[in-house]
RNA sequence: CGGGGCGUAGCGCAGCCUGGUAGCGCGCUUGGUUUGGGACCAAGAUGCCGGAGGUUCAAAUCCUCUCGCCCCGACCA
């Protein structure tokens, strides 16, 4: 395309509301404009790239057998009320009323709708299994949008959901999917990294999130280097200890201290000249109105996730002073084990204590030599804590490492939750009546684009890989006012077109330099440049934005030399 | 929702403390000179100073309320 014709606003400076650099980047380089806080209008170069990353998912979508379909965005609050999510999906899900004053509400997911429309036409084992995906809008009334398109509001996803007879078949479909989405990120010329991950609202037994490796990344992700472990942080485990034996023989009898003022586990640690190891911290917390004592070493932090996996809890928070009180009996600060009457639950880390110090139940008493059995009973052991610096690998024991990362894709096992729900079954060989299994398989697709340009960018702007470009190859004559530049770069320009590379005339009455800029910063792989110096010898300059590197080339010789480039660098990740 | 910050020209900002005719850089328009990494000269245009109320002879500036946006914590593609 011509650069006069395009509407492609870059812009200077860096926009002061906005935080990583992909925001910034994708701003600047003309692609997004926000409407409101987490909704955003994609611009006709940010959409090209939207368009290239869907039409790979695509294409690698029904590679796999999948089929697409489009659902709607509006959804009936009734299939909601069915599958249970109405009350449980909270304030992220946006609600309203017609003039009828019926409830709705916007798509943040579409599980209720896809099983709703399979449960209505799939009756039999014949029609199993099947997989329909869409790429759609969705809506999701986030807490706290943030960094432009990568948190936001409204978004794009392509979202496919499996339905499957049994569970080997389930299983396959998982795979296929895992199979499909290793596939779109190569193919989108990312670094990323498939961890185990937490199911979180959309429920489910067993899920994996796709990663890409950022240092802005919101999650943190927990791998180990000798086998092929990998998990997000919240979901990373800790391997069972073995219970050491004869730990009774060392048990010293229980004494009580006064504490004044002292709460924290520092300020216990220095009073009573204590290693924090030895101290157990006793978190009271809020699960569904309840409260619960939860029970972990000094220096270890707890991973509420887990505490409400175990307990399996709807909602959970740490208890407020007053829930504090009336479960111990003591103001924050001084909670134990010894004497409380709530549940009481612990992590692994203190199984293998012996003698601690707890709190005393008691306004400024902390209890030493408090001994697990003996003095208090633990509901049971479990792994509750966050993993850490130093921890070993749950699989293979070798040391774990830790990076960031952005979630670009989530596949889940769902099981039967929304087709016992609502009811998705169908008859047996033997005419016997059984649910169906599901699966469902996320992108964001908006987030794929920025998270590419978190990997890919320089002080002058972003350098797309050639599948995400939006366009593959620009044509800049560096002064259009000149008879003979402007003839030769018309001319690549227009081969270049008819042999199917997607390029731009820079045709701008701007100088070289900010041409040059502005080439950059949109991050067009291939440059050619045509100056008088070279055309002279009927040469025209060829530059990579990626490499930094520029060779000559003879007018005739330079279109068949970009359109090899391209084709290799689009075979090598396909 | 809790904590912090910001709303002044299309973009980035100064002015506010100590009230007195709204400014700078970039961009934009016109003309000219330039032309291989964001040129130069000249002449211009552009503002409900986020909104409402108050104090005052006088408010971008002080006070009250409100709306919006960003950042840090509870969520997720």
């Amino acid at each position: 395309m011509r650069y006069l014709e395009m509407h492609l606003p870059t812009g200077r400076e860096v926009p002061s509301d906005a935080e990583v650099v992909s925001n910034q980047l994708m701003i600047r380089a003309g692609m997004i404009r926000k409407l409101t806080s987490g909704i955003y209008s994609y611009l006709p170069l940010g959409y090209r790239v939207i368009r290239k990353v869907e039409q790979i998912i695509r294409e690698e979508m029904n590679r796999a057998g999948a089929q697409e379909v489009h659902m709607p965005m509006v959804q009936p609050a009734e299939l909601w009320q069915e599958s249970g999510r109405w009350t449980y999906y909270g304030k992220e899900l946006l609600r309203f009323r017609d003039r009828n004053d019926r409830d709705y509400c916007l798509g943040p997911t579409h599980e209720e709708v896809i099983t709703d429309l399979i449960r209505n036409d799939i009756k039999t084992y014949r029609q199993l299994p099947r997989n329909l995906y869409q790429i759609q809008t969705k809506f999701r009334d986030e807490v706290r949008p943030r960094f432009g398109v990568m948190r936001c509001r409204e978004f794009g996803m392509k979202d496919a959901y499996s339905f499957d007879a049994d569970e080997a078949g389930a299983e396959k479909s998982y795979e296929k999917m895992f199979t499909a989405y290793k596939n779109i990120f190569r193919r989108c010329g990312l670094r990323f990294r498939p961890v185990e991950a937490d199911s979180g609202s959309i429920g489910g037994s067993f899920s994996h999130e796709f990663m890409v490796m950022a240092e802005s990344g919101e999650d943190a992700i927990v791998f180990c280097e000798k086998c092929n472990y990998a998990a997000n942080l919240e979901k990373a485990e800790i391997a069972r200890p073995q219970k050491s034996a004869g730990m009774e023989n060392n048990w010293q009898p229980v004494e009580s201290v006064e504490t004044p003022c002292v709460r924290t586990i520092e300020e216990v640690s220095a009073f009573l000249n204590v290693p924090p190891q030895q101290i157990v911290k006793t978190l009271i917390f809020n699960a569904d109105g309840k409260p619960v004592a939860v029970l972990i070493r000094g220096d270890h932090e707890v991973n509420e996730i887990k505490v409400k996996n175990v307990l399996g809890a709807a909602e959970l928070e740490l208890a407020d002073d007053e829930m504090i009180l009336k479960a111990t009996g003591a103001p924050r600060g001084f909670a134990g084990a010894m004497g409380i009457k709530v549940r009481v639950i612990a992590d692994y880390s203190i199984m293998n204590l012996v003698n601690l110090v707890t709190g005393a139940n008691k306004e400024d008493y902390h209890l030493r030599n408090v001994n697990i059995d003996r003095d208090f009973k633990v509901e049971s052991f479990a792994d509750l804590r966050v993993v850490q610096p130093g921890d070993s690998c749950p699989r293979c024991g070798a040391a774990i490492q830790f990076v960031r990362g952005i979630e670009v894709g989530h596949v889940f096992k769902l099981g039967t939750k929304y087709s016992k729900a609502m009811r998705a079954v169908y008859l047996d060989r033997d005419g016997k009546e059984k649910t169906m299994i599901m699966g469902c398989y996320g992108i964001g697709v908006g987030r794929t684009v920025a998270a590419c340009i978190e990997q890919n960018f320089d002080a002058n702007g972003i350098i797309w890989p050639m599948p995400m470009a939006p366009y593959q190859v620009i044509v800049t004559p560096v002064n259009i006012n000149e008879p003979d530049l402007m003839k030769t770069s018309e001319d690549i320009y227009k081969q270049l077109q008819s042999c199917g590379m997607e390029v731009i005339l820079d045709d701008r009455d701007e100088r070289a330099g900010v041409k040059f800029k502005d080439a950059d910063l949109i991050g067009i792989p291939l440059r050619i440049v045509v100056g008088p110096k070279n055309l002279k010898d009927g040469q025209v300059e060829l530059k990579v934005r990626k490499t930094g590197e520029s060779k000559l080339y003879k007018t005739g010789d330079v279109v068949r030399e970009v359109q090899s480039i391209i084709a290799a660098e689009l075979k090598e990740v396909s």
